[in-house]
DNA sequence: ATAGCGCCCTGGTGGC
DNA sequence: TGCCACCAGGGCGCTA
């Protein structure tokens, strides 16, 4: 299930070895894969394009375009693979979208269970972090490396209760066809603006369990139910507990496990348990390192005591009953 | 506004 | 061995 440390992973495979290569020909073989614009515009408007940068905001992919600027959004969902090959090798199963390059080589959208879905914007059309993430985001920090010089910005360090500074509550409302979620993004999770004290404000007053605020997208962009439980455990906090009950050094010894656990994912080219694979085929490594997911029953690395499986917020959840207890303390 | 739930989709799994 | 109900879950849309 591509999250953050996936979709990077993603992203650098194939940026390092896609950009400049120019798209002959794309073939949509599932319509339904589209999300926008309809899927006939779709291979009209990239067919001669170059790719020229390889972004990422949560778990989407930007993929920046020449002439343009056109940006292509990928959302791997579930399943969903961007794999790049030679036009010799066998096409993978559930093959839905065949991009042909000029050099011979193919970049293929794959997804078993059609969940994953692409999108083309216009330049224009995106939130100006947006498209500017595509491209030249770092990645790891979530600072903007590149960004043009507009300027000094001096006087505006970010402070722990500015808001932050990839959060966009003032964007326009998106085009149609585009996923809603793309322009309502909180906070890239290695970046400054994810504090403990703005996971701490979005928690305020909240009965909702810890858990499904940090799945929510709008509070923090790209973690998913894997990343949630390990940051959970490394935390020390039950996954079920009420978001608004923790005090503020359960969100700070939360923030420093989110960071922890997506740096070493990221380090790890993230997880591979059944599906998942980069760019080139190859599966992650990080499922060694997964501290209760997948763990149901096995022995806590911490305390010895037997991992429990339940479900939360609708999502199959892994946590130690004893190292995360249920209230406070 | 918030929280919970059903939906999409199909391969893999477990029960009988 | 074969069949089938059930599970996995990200994001979205709906309901209360």
């Amino acid at each position: 299930m591509p999250e953050l440390p996936e979709v990077e992973t993603v992203r650098r495979t194939l940026a390092a070895a896609l950009t400049g290569a120019v798209i002959r020909r794309v073939s949509v073989r599932a319509r339904d894969v589209i999300g926008r614009p309809d899927p006939e515009t779709f291979a009209v408007e990239l067919a001669g394009a170059t790719f020229a940068a390889w972004g990422r905001r949560g778990k989407y992919l930007l993929l920046r375009l020449e002439p343009g600027p056109q940006v292509l959004v990928v959302h791997l969902r579930m399943t969903g693979r961007l794999l790049l090959a030679d036009r010799t090798e066998p096409e993978p199963p559930h093959t839905h979208v065949v991009f042909d390059l000029e050099d011979g080589r193919v970049l293929r959208f794959a997804d078993v269970r059609r969940f994953g879905r692409l999108y083309l914007f216009a330049g224009g059309e995106l939130p100006a972090r947006i498209a500017e993430a595509a491209g030249v985001v770092d990645a790891v920090t979530g600072t903007v490396a590149d960004a043009p010089p507009t300027g000094a910005r001096p006087a505006d360090a970010p402070r722990a209760d500015a808001p932050p500074a990839d959060a966009q509550p003032t964007d326009p409302s998106p085009p149609a066809g585009a996923p809603p979620g793309l322009f309502t993004l909180g906070p890239e999770p290695l970046s400054r603006g994810f504090s403990g004290r703005w996971l701490a404000g979005r928690c305020l007053g909240r009965r909702a369990p810890i858990k499904a605020v940090l799945l929510d997208q709008r509070v923090v962009a790209g973690l998913g139910n894997i990343y949630v439980d390990e940051a959970l455990f490394r935390a020390g906090i039950h996954p079920a507990r009420a978001a608004g009950d923790l005090r503020p050094e359960d969100f700070r010894r939360l923030v420093r496990a989110v960071r922890a656990v997506l740096r070493l994912a990221v380090k790890r080219r993230g997880t591979t348990l059944s599906d998942y694979v980069d760019g080139r085929g190859r599966p992650g490594q990080m499922r060694a390192h997964l501290a209760v997911y997948g763990r149901a029953g096995e022995p806590c690395r911490r305390c010895g005591g037997p991992v429990s499986r339940t479900r939360v917020a609708g999502r199959g959840t892994h946590f130690c009953p004893r190292c995360q207890p249920a209230a406070g303390d």
